[in-house]
DNA sequence: AAACTTGTAGTCAAATAAACTATAAGATAT
DNA sequence: ATATCTTATAGTTTATTTGACTACAAGTTT
């Protein structure tokens, strides 16, 4: 359900989910180098044609995160990613037609699982990159914001980075995901040795295959060792 | 307002506020050492006597911040305070009357210019020091809990601990806010050594007086000093 | 004047970070 | 088959930062 509905409450009262308050979610991709954004084009309404985060209305019965996690399981069929919620955005004309808070929230996947769910069509929802974001509907481009300089912020302080990788993937590909967010350059050697020396990599004994040089060892993030370490005290940070 | 209010409906219409959402606060003050928090008694309704966060309901044509400084502003008097949203809270049961969610804030104040406002009386609010915090209503332990761990991520990587202080305040003072806050002991030479080399700090070229012992030598802290210093890519960091 | 308390300066070894060099392990081209 | 290219990985070196201390200074209190 479109947002634009609001112009329609019978519909919400119908369908038992609370007014004037919302989630909108920034849900993160990582392709070939590139962080990527999930945008939907809005159909019908006053926001006819512009693209905007896909969001929608919370279930009076269902908590805000469960909400999200619903949200995106509609639009991507994914279950299980990484979902965080960012704040609530709370200006008074943030929505032209009624007063409407919305709770932003971002989400990390990997892109190897992604299918788009039937229903959407590709013209209807597409990845852009930061650099191509186009002019979005409402505040959606403020709270796109908020979520980038969140994001920078908090994938310095755990290690929720590798929810934008595949399963299996280099040192190199990790410091490229690194470099890409921070929007700075790294070095080879002094990456490597810090985040192994961080030990939350498994060394899977595994190479890369089909690359035409030499391959690079692949590694993977496992949850469970990240877990014995924080509850020994453990410290991430770049 | 109190939020028990809610059954009575009709009273928040007539004040123009919007229903199913409110505001509650997390007030963050350091006195004598100690970390404390501002909580007020419910009067009436169901949570009758027990302490809670302050809170209110939010205008329709207000944002959620200026709700939040308006709140404040009725409670303690004070116009100028650091204040921040924390998140949205948004279990469908946390309020039992009725589905409410709520946004939580959270503010630092100095003590020394804090004042109840007329109206409240000292029965129904009063400082609380982290431990003998009580069993507050609704889900404002979990708030509570929630603000403490943020404060103590915020606190590492912005200098916001000086909106806690008195203007004039010496290192050690300092010190003690830190220790108190992320609960470590610290090293006093090594403290100083590494604060004084941010250049955050004015000095005041003044010593405490009235102390029995050396006194030692006062300090403030200026935002333009730090500004300046940020936009040239600078880094708190304890 | 001695004892006490807190402030401030300085030392030193260990750990870390930053910049860089060198070599290894393949793949591709000549 | 050899040279060349690309990326992976190992290691070096120097400067900086941290953490644990020691020492002394400047006042108060006894």
């Amino acid at each position: 359900m479109h947002k634009d509905a609001v112009n329609n409450k019978k519909d919400l009262i119908e369908t038992d989910a609370m007014t004037s308050i919302t989630i909108d979610c920034v849900i993160f991709g990582f392709q070939e180098g590139s962080l990527e954004i999930l945008l939907v084009k809005h159909a019908e309404g006053i926001s006819k044609g512009k693209w905007g985060l896909p969001g929608g209305w919370i279930k009076k019965k269902e908590s805000t995160d469960a909400a999200a996690y619903r949200l995106l399981r509609e639009l991507t069929g994914l279950d299980k990613l990484f979902l965080e919620q960012l704040k609530a955005f709370g200006d008074p004309d943030r929505f032209p037609l009624d007063r409407v808070i919305t709770i932003g929230y971002y989400a990390l996947v990997k892109r190897e699982n992604y299918r788009l769910k039937a229903g959407f069509t590709a013209s209807e929802v597409g990845w852009f990159k930061m650099k191509d974001i186009p002019d979005l509907i409402y505040d959606h481009n403020q709270i796109l914001n908020f979520s980038l300089r969140h994001l920078r912020n908090r994938i310095r302080q755990a290690p929720i980075g590798f929810n934008l990788l595949p399963e299996k993937f280099t040192l190199l590909e990790l410091m490229h995901l690194y470099e890409e967010i921070l929007g700075i350059e790294m070095d080879k050697p002094n990456f490597r040795r810090k985040i192994l020396k961080m030990k939350l990599l498994r060394d899977l004994n595994e190479k890369q295959v089909g690359v035409s040089h030499r391959a690079a060892k692949l590694y993977s993030f496992d949850e469970k060792i990240y877990h014995k370490l924080t509850e020994k005290g453990f410290n991430f940070e770049f």
